[in-house]
DNA sequence: GCTGTCT
DNA sequence: AGACAGCAACGCCAA
DNA sequence: TTGGCG
């Protein structure tokens, strides 16, 4: 039995199954062979989420999570999952949460803990992904489970961030390919350039991450008092306010259609339910590449392929987690007209 | 990947 | 015992 | 109320 890091590492190593120790909880791996990535087993994928804990636990904790599942990889079928029916081991955090369209409570997972995050490998979750808001009082109500009354009333209403989701457009090519180009990177990486500098002047800070795949992903780290009505309000303003200064290059259009190759900043995500892939979660595409923090006098220089589930680790010795502090990072946003 | 059900 | 089927979002907004 | 959207 594993108990350590490295002494799992050294375990996850070999044979096709194994049972781990994890900090005194037993769990079981299996499948360690099977192929979820071209080139990359689950066993990769349970070696990465091990080097990787110490750096992207902090960004899940007390997070309801939405999983990305392929038990089968890339080839198999792919399903979002926000519920669990069953029920989960002891270790693994759960919340009840209110849901509009059931008009019950259903229970969701937060991963709090290595021994959830490595059976989140096991169950194939190649993907993970968080809320803006978390479970955790500090004041708010708790009882998220009640009714839609009750969790709108509740600390999950209360973002801990303010998020601009930016897609890049449609890359108009002969070939037909459509992975992404420099060009069209590069354009977007202008316009998360612009709308830093917007923030900026508005006395607001904020970070930047690829998304995994084509995208890119600011986050606004502010006050845990806004509801997220109010929080999308001020980002629809500071999107709007990009598009009318430069209507060729930036769209709020939400008609696929319509939007052409212009970039997307999707500010609709800030809402009570919605979320992004955290900060080192690995994406369901052929390349295992990862959702990486990058410094903005760092932005011209990269590519969302430059980091995947091979270097990020090593990436990370030399900086355990690049957003460290962010949990704790608090600013102001405009106040609620009354 | 897991669970419950059918043969 | 083994095969197999079923199963696994949700909130916003414009129309 | 529905359907598109991410
Ligand atoms: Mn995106
Ligand atoms: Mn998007």
């Amino acid at each position: 039995m594993a108990t350590d890091a490295q002494h799992l590492s050294e375990v996850l190593q070999t044979g096709n199954e194994a049972t781990l120790d994890v900090g005194g909880v037993s769990l079981a791996v299996t499948s360690l062979d099977k192929p979820l990535w071209p080139h990359r087993t689950k066993r990769d994928l349970l070696l990465y989420l091990l080097a990787v804990s110490q750096s992207i636990l902090p960004h899940l904790r007390s997070r309801p999570l939405t999983m990305v599942r392929l038990p089968s990889g890339l080839g198999g079928k792919k399903f979002v999952q926000r519920h669990w029916d069953h029920k989960p081991p002891e270790f693994v955090r759960t919340a009840e949460i209110y849901t509009q369209d059931r008009r019950r409570a259903e229970t969701y997972l937060i991963c709090d803990n290595l021994a959830t995050l490595l059976w989140l490998g096991q169950n194939a979750c190649l993907e993970l992904h968080t809320w803006y808001s978390r479970v955790d009082a500090e004041g708010y109500g708790t009882n998220f489970s009640e009714s839609l009354e009750s969790v709108e009333a509740s600390a999950l209403e209360y973002p801990d961030f303010m998020v601009f989701d930016l897609d890049p457009g449609d890359t108009v090519r002969a070939t037909g390919d459509k992975s992404l180009t420099r060009e069209s990177f590069s354009r977007l990486v202008g316009v998360a350039k612009a709308l830093r500098e917007r923030l900026a002047v508005a006395g607001l800070n904020s970070l930047i991450k690829t998304s995994g795949k084509s995208g890119l992903h600011m986050i606004v780290p502010i006050e845990r008092k806004y509801p997220f009505g109010w929080v999308r309000t001020i980002a629809e303003e500071f999107a709007r306010s990009l598009v009318a200064e430069n209507p060729n290059i930036v769209t709020v259009e939400t008609s696929i259609a319509e939007r052409g190759e212009r970039v997307y900043i999707d500010y609709g995500q800030n809402a009570r339910g919605k979320s992004l892939a955290c900060v080192y979660s690995p994406r369901a595409v052929p390349g295992a590449t990862v959702s990486f923090p990058i410094e903005w006098d760092r932005l011209d220089a990269v590519f969302p392929t430059d980091f995947d589930m091979s270097n990020v680790p090593k990436l990370l010795e030399q900086q355990v987690d690049k957003w460290k502090g962010l949990p704790s990072e608090r600013q102001a946003l405009p106040p609620i007209p009354s």
